[in-house]
RNA sequence: GGAGAGAUGGCUGAGUGGUCGAAAGCGCUCCCCUGCUAAGGGAGUAUACGUUAAUAGCGUAUCGAGGGUUCGAAUCCCUCUCUCUCCGCCA
């Protein structure tokens, strides 16, 4: 949620940097709202003050046992009136709230302008392109050759965009994922957490995966319902819900591999073929929690910490900046990290790090006691995939293929691989 | 699944209809005392919203959540969620 005094005050500023992505902001409706609500809490506050007042003139009277008669017939109507006042005020907070929950967090101000993915600016390449003397193929054959790719398989059981992995290919997600929560435990900092994979609308409705993208995820017909996560951001930043952190707490530093859910709802026809999009997919997160001051400087870590799996690997990437049109909705900047994958020519996003600044703190009440003022204030959250394993493992079959049809494993993951370093 | 107990401020924990935003302790902040350390004395210390030039006042809300009774609810009633104890069941 974008801070409610801000919107209040600043409306029109509001309304120009969410149009920058594209969002109009009906602040004639919104400001109808607004004025309405105003008159009525005064309203209801006033009534509400003279019921107190008298209440307490009654209590005061009934001990000092005089007759209470006279006063309680001079509030006799003012229950019904308070009553009134507080369902309307009610009801108008109630489509104020829906109106916040629906607008998209103010941009930073270095989010460049565009409005799809083709505007995204590069800030920098990294590693060679591999170059082969003899014809690439996608991961798709490459798996399919090997027989340890198998989408037939997994259609039998569960339909289109799942996939069953066998052998040395199953083996070389799982290296992957222990691989990349080594690098994040061990060398950056991060604490290895194990969450759960179903959650309340609660707990997406704080990292703002609704109310708006309810058909992005999977619900269960559980009572109460239960969503899959979409990513381990829902359950590693919830953590901090309703949560008051001493300043000394901050920052926290969470990681976690968990399986991720998509329904992938309006995708249709975009990569349908392999890996790159399923409605089932392994990746490692990296969240921070951190203080209002310092969520810039941590999404440039953050993005840092991811790249180096990419480099660990070998694996040639670039970062991009996302323009206005496809930064997310939360997110108020967010670096890309985009693998380089010879099967299909290009480079395609591998790990995306935003910063979420106060936005998602905001609906998850997440706050953190200040130092100096003593008073508490809201924190600033990140996160970033470091890196989806899936992809990951698209990236290691194109650019590590061999003419004959195997694959080399990259020397990083030779500790988790059994003394496999080709998958034959 | 069955029986019972509970949910109060940063934390622990009193409080069964009126003067309770809430005792006390801990923690924290400031001051005093103390030649270090330890101890001691005093004062202060919730959040959100409204009003406002104001982080000054004043008002309103908040004692797990939602509803109800009442002139008045932390306190009584109902529903739900969660926690704990015991029993059963299953690993």
């Amino acid at each position: 949620m974008i801070d409610p005094k801000l919107l209040r005050t600043r409306t029109e500023e509001v309304k120009a940097n969410l149009a920058r992505r594209g969002f109009e902001f009906d602040t004639d409706a919104y400001l109808a709202l607004e004025e309405q609500r105003k008159a009525l809490q005064v309203e209801t506050e006033t009534l509400q003050g003279e019921r107190n007042s008298s209440a307490k003139r009654i209590g005061q009277a009934k001990a000092k046992g005089e007759d209470i008669e006279p006063l309680l017939a001079a509030v006799k109507t003012l229950g019904e009136r308070l009553e009134q006042a507080e369902e309307q005020l009610k009801g108008v907070q109630q489509s104020l709230r829906d109106i916040e929950l629906g607008l998209p967090n103010l941009l930073a101000e270095e989010v460049p302008d565009g409005s799809d993915e083709d505007d995204n600016v590069e800030l920098r390449r990294w590693g060679e392109q591999p170059q082969f003397d003899f014809e690439v193929k996608d991961h798709v054959a490459i798996g399919a050759d090997l027989g340890m790719l198998d989408f037939d398989a997994a259609a039998k059981i569960s339909g289109s965009r799942f996939a069953v992995m066998r052998g040395d290919l199953a083996r070389l997600q799982r290296a992957l994922i222990q691989f990349m929560l080594d690098v994040h435990t061990r060398e950056h900092g991060y604490e290895e957490t194990y969450v759960p994979y179903l959650v309340h609308d609660t707990a997406l409705l704080g990292t703002s995966q609704l109310p708006k993208f309810e058909a992005d995820s999977f619900k269960t017909d559980a009572d109460p319902p239960m969503y899959l996560i979409p990513t381990a951001e829902v359950p590693l930043t919830n953590l901090a819900r309703d949560t008051l952190f001493d300043s000394s707490d901050l920052p926290l530093h969470l990681t976690a591999h968990t399986p991720c859910f998509r329904s992938e709802a309006g995708s249709y026809g975009q990569d349908t073929r392999g890996l790159i999009r399923q409605h089932q997919f392994e990746k490692v997160e990296l969240v921070q929690l951190v203080g209002a001051g310092e969520s810039a400087a941590a999404l440039e870590t953050l993005t840092g910490h991811a790249e180096t799996v990419l480099q660990r690997l070998e694996l040639p990437y670039r970062v991009v900046r996302l323009c206005a049109g496809d930064t997310g909705f939360g997110a108020a900047l967010t670096y890309d990290l985009e693998v380089w994958l010879p099967g299909q020519g290009r480079y395609r996003e591998i790990s995306s790090c935003s910063n979420f600044s106060d936005f998602q703190a905001r609906r998850m009440r997440a706050r953190v006691r200040n130092a100096d003022t003593g008073k508490p204030e809201l924190i600033h959250t990140l996160n970033g995939s470091g890196v989806a394993a899936g992809r990951a493992l698209v990236a290691i079959l194109e650019n590590y293929q061999q003419e004959d049809g195997s694959v080399r494993v990259p020397d990083a993951l030779e500790p988790w691989m059994g003394g496999v370093s080709r998958i034959a």
